[in-house]
This record gives structure tokens, sequence and C-alpha cells, in this order.
DNA sequence: GTCTTCGCTTGATGCATGTCAATCGCTCTT
DNA sequence: AAGAGCGATTGACATGCATCAAGCGAAGAC
């Protein structure tokens, strides 16, 4: 690994707290390995054999079921994958497919579990990660259950487009057809809830979205705080002091 | 806190291994608290003061959204709630009421961060019931995506008739509306689906189910180890090996 | 330039599920 | 014993969403 790279793999939160010996351990066993795009990495139902990080790239998510196929998640860097799985040496539940071409660290699950014995930080770092993506999947769940697929796409662009920065306006990264999946319906259905949206305040423009009536499309949506992963800036300030 | 209660804290995976020093910590400060049926113990939205481990009786988590509600699960003796809200110290996303009269203890959540630090094998023990709490929520979130309704209820059955130990009856510990709640359908929904399987081996009468023709059943069902939460007899003989 | 391909869109239809309303049957009162 | 209350059931209907099938349009092949 080049130490450019080692450098940004350190600032992660995961290991940024962790002692120099141990994150040399981590890394020396570690591979840092480049996967085209449309690869299948993990399968669901095999054993782990090492805690998967996006460096660059993205991740798809998914789980089959007697024909059918959903999205569960989508990685981008910086973030870990079946890290529960890992920590309890258990079936992975999801598989996980390569979106774009993308950069993973893997590091050995035997390792992970050892420094986590060791390193108090690292420890500490597993747990806030894993407690994250504990809310991420509740949240999620919470859309599902709550929400009609079109609210879900009217979240998903208020939400996609402060994440963007420019609030007024939405690229799409990925196919149509994934984002479909993702948000848990039909290709056919977000075509036909896009144009919905049209009456609430969203133009489409291809793979562009533009909000024209940022207000009008906040009262279909209905955000609320404790699905949508919303950024909360005093918390935020008030932790880091 | 009489000495027998304390004995059978003692032996809950989340305290087996801890050092007797910090196991009393935690329970000098820890409060064991009775609640009657019906009592909302948390509200979605509120920082967390206490995790919560049910020592006897049963919890719902629940969420609500625009009018609606959702049962998220249900907690029996011996498992946690709010771990991840806990170790993150941000805010809730369930509420959790008693479904019974119910049995709490609740340790502070700033002596649990603080032990958390101090003990790895306490550490170690947070990371994997809270890896199983996630595991759960994808399991659910899988059923919810990738099956009917009467699919989710014969599934259900199943696996409860295997938890109850006789696995040709299950009777019913909750309301018919908590557990239609719990599988995501309405009360009204629930009857017409225990209806349904009538003709694919289950018979009812009131709150027991009698599985006549487990292997109907079953075909109906379709069965997923990565779905439904089903004990794997040969790992868990190779683990306490 | 034309053809093919593939992703997206649009329309028609059916199944899954929620909603509203009425009824049943049990338990608890009084 | 009659009535109130409540959970469970049943029926009628509306809506959400998937499915199947056809059409559209831009990017790439030749």
């Amino acid at each position: 690994m080049r130490p450019q790279q080692r450098q940004s793999v350190r600032s992660l939160p995961l290991f940024h707290r962790v002692s120099e010996a141990h994150f040399a351990e981590l890394m020396d066993t570690a591979l840092l390995q480049r996967f085209p795009e449309g690869v299948t990495i993990i399968q669901e139902g095999d054993l782990p054999d090492f805690l998967h990080i996006v460096v660059g790239g993205m991740v798809e998510l998914f789980a089959r079921h007697d024909g059918h196929e959903t999205t569960l998640d989508i990685i981008e860097p910086g973030s870990t994958f079946i890290l529960a799985a890992v920590v309890r040496d258990e079936t992975y539940l999801k598989s996980a497919r390569t979106l774009t071409s993308t950069q993973l660290l893997m590091i050995p699950a035997g390792v992970v579990r050892s420094i986590f014995g060791k390193d108090a930080a690292f420890a500490r770092a597993i747990v806030e990660e894993l407690a994250e993506r504990y809310r991420c999947v509740v949240r999620a769940l919470k859309n599902e259950k709550l929400r009609t697929s079109a609210q879900r796409l009217a979240n998903w662009v208020l939400q996609e487009g402060a994440r963007q920065g420019n609030r007024h306006e939405v690229t799409l990264k990925i196919d149509k057809r994934t984002l479909a999946s993702r948000l848990g319906m039909t290709p056919e259905n977000l075509s036909r809830n896009l144009g919905l949206l049209a009456r609430h305040g969203l133009s489409i423009q291809g793979p562009r979205f533009i909000i024209d009536d940022a207000a009008a499309l906040r009262i279909y949506a209905r955000p609320n705080a404790l699905i949508d992963d919303i950024a909360e800036p005093e918390r935020i300030m008030a932790r880091s002091a």
C-alpha cells in the first residue's frame, strides 16, 4: 500500500484513534484490491473471511429470495460492510456487488477480532460504526413500513439534494433501475412516481432532477428526522467541541 | 437488588465474563424496576439516559409517522433495547412500551460507556449483542421486502412452533392485533391470512394454531435460513466445542 | 446513415393490502 | 339475565404496487 493511501485509511473514523502498532498490524495483513464494475464480492450464506472497507467507488448490498431480489443498501467510501457477520463469525445475510469500479480494503476477520480485544480505541470505533449501521437499517425498515413508494422517492430526492450540496438539483449517479430497487419499487413505478412528483415541485430532465418548489416537495414528502438521515448541525458541533 | 436476581443478571451473556469489580460498578448504579402492562418506557426522539435490559415480561418497540404506527420488534427476557442509541448518544429511533407487566434493569448510559472502555470482556459482549440486534433488523427488512404478508405469517408460525418446543401447536402469547402489527399487516388481514393458511396445513382455534400438515405449511412458507432466525445446530455445537 | 441494443417510459391489467363498516361472540358489569 | 364494551371476523371497496406487453429514444455497431 502506498504511504498516501495508508494515510487516508488512517484518517477514517474506524482507525483514527488506534495505536500506531495496532494500526500497522491491521495494515500488514490487509489487502487493498480493485474490482471492476458489476462484480459480486460476497455471497449471502457464506462465512466471513474479511472485513471490507470501501476506499473508492460504490458497493450495492442486496438479497435474493424465491426469485426476487432487493437492494438493502448502497455503500460509499469510508464505510464498512458485513461488520456484524465478522463480529459474530456467522454467515452473511446479504450479498455485495460493485456498482462502479471499486477499491476495497480487506482485513482478515480474525485480525479484526484480535485487535478489537487489544485496542480499546479500535473497540470503541467498531462499536460506533456498528451502532451507526444498525440505526441505518432501522431507518430503512421504518421508511419501508410507514411510507408509500412515492414518498420514499420524494424524501430521497430531498436528502440527496442536501447531501450533494446544491439543494435545488440532484444528479443521479446510479442506474434508475438500481435506484428503484434501493427505494423498494420496480423501475416502472419509479418512472410513474417521478411523473407524479412533477405535480409536487420536481421536474425531471433525464438523470437530473430539479427541485423547482422545495416547499411543495417537502409537504408531499413529510420528512422525518427519525426516518431520514438528516445531519443535526447543533449536535455535531457540540460533539467536536 | 436481591442476591438471586443479581446472580441471574450475572449469567446473561452481556455480563457473564465481565470482571467482578466492573460488574459491581454496573450494578451499584443500576435500577431494577417493575412496570405494569401498557406503559410507555421510552419515546422516539428523546436522548438515552439508561441502557434497558429486559429481566422479565415483554416489551414492544414501535414507531409512529404521519398518523400510522408500526411494531418493529418484541423484546423478551435477556435481551437489551436501545443499545445503539446509548452507544452513540443519539436520539431514540423507536418508542418502547410494555406488553405485559415487565421487570427492567436500567443502567445509566454514561456508566455503560465508561465500563465499555475499561473492560474488554464487556466491550466484546456489547459488540456481540449489537451485532446480533443488527442481524435481526436486517432479517426483518428482508422479510418485509421479499415476502407477502401471508408468507410472513406462515413463517412466523413455523418459527414460533420450533421456539415453543412443541412443533405442532402454537399458543399465542400476545394480542392478535399486536401480532398483526409485528408482522406488518392490519388485524383484518391477519384474520384473512389465517383463513388462507387453513388451506395449507394450519387450523385455528382461537389463540391456538395447530399445525396439521407441517410439510404443506413449509411449502407455502418457503422458510429461508437467511431471513428466519433458525437455530443452526451444527454450528452451535462447533462453537461450544 | 441505418440498425440494433438497452434503458426507460407508458398503458392495461391483476393481485396484495389497507380502509371503512357491519356483525359476531366473548367477558365483564350491574 | 340484559346490556355495554371490546377484540376478532367478514364483506365491500379503494388504492398501492407488480406484472406483462408494447413503444420510445439515445448510444453504439457496422
